[in-house]
DNA sequence: AGCGCAATGTAGCCAAAGCTATATTCAAGT
DNA sequence: ACTTGAATATAGCTTTGGCTACATTGCGCT
């Protein structure tokens, strides 16, 4: 067993991770429904998301909380330069975990199922490591 | 991107496991403390989680509602043969996610963080994928 | 036996993230 | 211009998982 101080800040690290995840979540959608529709409405973050409209319209308020996005009412939702920034780096993740996990041989859909959930745990040191594998791996 | 309705699935999917995974590190832990020591008691769980001990005493409570531990007050903390059960899953599971990030270049010490997130989102189809990989790069 | 401290437990607060139900607003079609 | 349906917003409830502050219990020592 690892030493308790260790433990406890892995623990509170995977805590951190995991309030983050939803609003990481939330703007990488959006900032896909822009760059295929021009508009991210409220309405169709929800459905993507498989949760109520309700639900959407509260963690975009969150996002607009914190600075990640505005909504101009009726007219969809926007991202902020720092929205985009976090939407940027949370699609390449995103994308580089589905990667290694191909890579590694899981199938496509069990890939992208969890890489949906892992993504948010991949600390920048496991991402270089991801990258470094599949430059060495290719 | 993806279908609208295999989209919702997938983040479906990771809200669930994210509202397991207390539930799993706390039987996983519990099943450490009991073997490394006899006894799991709340303030230690509390200690290793890096929670305060209300925090953790609540949990466990639901730990007790789902059938998973019981406590004899002042006795510390058992699990029920479900507990067990879940516990010698979750821990092979924590296992084979380490090793897999190790495996592929992860330094150790964020191979163990990322590992106590991502472990929850690992699918059997993942897990399967994983041990694969590591017999095949053995 | 009794004291005092540590462990346990309880109460009560908060924010997040889900839901249903209801109200409001917009925009399209007649 | 009206109507009406869909999108948006609000209200209010629940559970989860944090916290602090306080109360109780049990045990080890003297
Ligand atoms: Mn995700
Ligand atoms: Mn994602
Ligand atoms: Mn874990
Ligand atoms: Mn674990």
């Amino acid at each position: 067993m690892p030493e308790e101080p260790t433990q406890a800040l892995r623990f509170g690290k995977a805590r951190t991770a995991r309030s983050a995840a939803l609003l990481e979540d939330y703007v990488e959608l959006i900032a896909d429904l822009l760059a295929a529709h021009g508009e991210a409405r409220a309405i169709d973050v929800a459905k993507r998301l498989g949760v109520t409209h309700p639900t959407a319209i509260k963690s975009i308020a969150r996002l607009k909380r914190e600075g990640l996005a505005t909504a101009r009412p009726y007219r969809g939702i926007f991202l902020t330069e720092a929205g985009r920034k976090l939407a940027d780096r949370v699609r390449a993740r995103h994308r580089l975990v589905v990667k290694l996990l191909l890579a590694v041989g899981v199938p496509a859909e069990a890939a992208e199922a969890d890489a949906e959930g892992m993504e948010h745990h991949a600390s920048e040191a496991t991402l270089k490591a991801f990258a470094r594998f599949l430059a060495r791996a290719k």
